[in-house]
RNA sequence: GAGGGCGUAGCUCAGUAGGUUAGAGCGACAGUUUGUGGCACUGUAGGUCGUGGGUUCGAGACCCAUCGUUCUCCCCA
């Protein structure tokens, strides 16, 4: 036997770490219920087709892919051996595998829409909470299983969709007392950008480049431009763009004075206007422009969103967008979507940072009953059940020991009441309840400890 | 995919220029004469020094490999 382990970038999650994420995800669940999104669960694998080519190259080698039972049957033994010649030579074959793991939430619901298109009532508002598998090089903030916390709206052009997502945001974040400055931009005005500069097929060029400003500064952005074609008035009008800065009505009029003759332009300006005139629910959150946002992901098209938490060094704990199909890919055309999606293990992380976790999260025992023979423990245990009737959570010591062990157990587990039942309080029909941590200790009749306030 | 750091007791780590029986703190367990804990004191258990080779009279220490872990870059959540 060697020592157990885990695989190399998973975790086990302990009972207080398991209690603050389902404070988390409870607090986003209610939210998305709140704005009539259904939940969908779909399984932990797919068919390995259904997922490669979907994330680019570098997303397709990350894919966890699962191997076939039954290779090892001796009748199919060369059939085998060729097929596994194939996967060393880079190619994927159902004969050696053809399933996988899922790699983010996205995919299998564009399968789950393509499938269902018929059955479905449109627009399909769906919130979906599960992890997802790559086999990525785990490090800092980042896992081979994590959870993902996508809500998207299919089947709508809607910019009211955007608005409700906006605001799907600022109500999670504020209930989560998280302040959050929430980060928009139209790839529309990036598109037009790219027009602008060099043709619409350097967009992915730019986006990519621009993409990474906070990151590597101005300069770096720049070099990076130039490697990738772009000549120096290109680059010229670019830096312009970047430098755009004030309040939303500042920035909209400095855009409209660089851009807004360009149509495709004036349409993502339209957008984001339409946006701002929504007011959010919540004064600790706010909409702003940030024309450098451009998120890596190439399948978006109209308004895009990124939620940063203020006050600490933390990368994006949500982001989103709106894509014009989502499941031509499964042959299912005309089905637009926007959604966005909650960084759950970032935002327990900034969350831990800034201590905003309610002391009420963690619901330990209450109250131990010590165990102090049979006959008293026999009493103890008809008391315990009577209080677990009402929803005190208490525990009885699992064996009749000295009292000295009895605290300290309750100590270690930080349990803040102990009933003691002995052959005293077992004569006269009552019990003491001890307060542990403020050392102070009371008599109760059995009928007075049922009605005690824990 | 590229490049660093680190693997010694359950945990956090010491272990000097290679030299007998590998240490501390915390934790665990037991006790300080069995109806009131947290403190204190005493004692006990627990390590093939990640693994496999190599150098050496001698390796926890040096060299190589391997595995694990962690960080940076790429990419992403």
């Amino acid at each position: 036997m060697s020592k157990p382990s885990l695989p190399q970038g998973t975790r086990d999650f302990n009972a207080e770490t398991v209690r603050k994420r389902n404070y988390i995800f409870n607090t986003i669940r209610s939210v998305f219920e709140v704005y009539g999104f259904q939940p969908l669960e779909t399984p932990a694998m797919e068919n390995l087709d259904t997922l490669m080519g979907k994330y680019g190259d570098e997303g397709d080698k990350l894919i966890f892919k699962i191997l076939n039972n039954g290779l090892d049957n001796e009748a199919k033994k060369q059939q085998a051996k060729d097929d596994f010649d194939k996967i060393l030579s880079g190619k994927n074959t159902k004969g050696i595998t053809e399933r996988a793991l899922r790699y983010d939430l996205t995919i299998p619901f564009a399968r789950y829409v393509a499938m269902n298109h018929g059955q479905l009532t449109f627009p399909f508002k769906r919130y979906q909470i599960q992890p997802v598998w790559r086999a990525d090089r785990p490090q800092r903030g980042r896992y081979r299983e994590f959870y993902q916390c996508d809500c998207d709206v299919v089947g709508s052009y809607s910019l009211l969709n955007e608005v409700e997502l906006a605001n799907i945001y600022a109500t999670a974040f504020e209930k989560l007392g998280v302040d959050v400055e929430i980060k928009i931009n139209s790839r529309k005005i990036l598109a037009a950008l790219a027009e602008l500069c060099g043709g619409a097929d350097k967009m992915i060029d730019i986006t990519i480049a621009i993409d990474k400003l906070d990151k590597i500064g101005i300069e770096k952005v720049k070099d990076e431009l130039v490697q990738r074609g772009l000549n120096e008035s290109q680059i010229d009008m670019i830096e312009k763009y970047l430098s755009i800065n004030g309040s939303n009505d500042e920035k909209l009029i400095a855009l409209k004075n660089l851009v807004g003759d360009n149509a495709t332009a004036k349409k993502g300006i339209d957008e984001i206007e339409y946006l701002l005139n929504y007011s959010l629910p919540t004064p600790n959150s706010r909409l702003s422009i940030d024309f450098t946002l451009a998120r890596g992901l190439n399948y978006y098209t109209g308004i895009i969103f990124e939620v940063k938490a203020k006050g600490v060094q933390m990368g994006s704990i949500g982001g989103g967008g709106r894509y014009d199909d989502l499941t031509s890919t499964f042959d299912v055309p005309n089905i637009p979507g926007v959604g966005i999606s909650f960084g759950v293990d970032r935002i327990y992380d900034v969350m831990e940072e800034l201590n905003l976790f309610p002391e009420t999260v963690q619901t330990a025992t209450q109250v131990l009953f010590f165990n102090l023979g049979d006959a008293e423990s026999k009493a103890a245990f008809g008391l315990m059940q009577q209080l677990r009737a009402k929803n005190v959570r208490c525990e009885m010591y699992h064996e009749q020991t000295k009292f000295d062990k009895q605290f300290k157990y309750a100590d270690k587990k930080q349990i803040p009441y102990a009933v003691i039942i002995g052959t005293k309080e077992l004569e006269e029909g009552n019990c003491n309840l001890k307060n542990l941590k403020e050392s102070t200790q009371q008599t109760l009749t059995n009928g007075q400890l049922l009605d005690f306030t824990f």
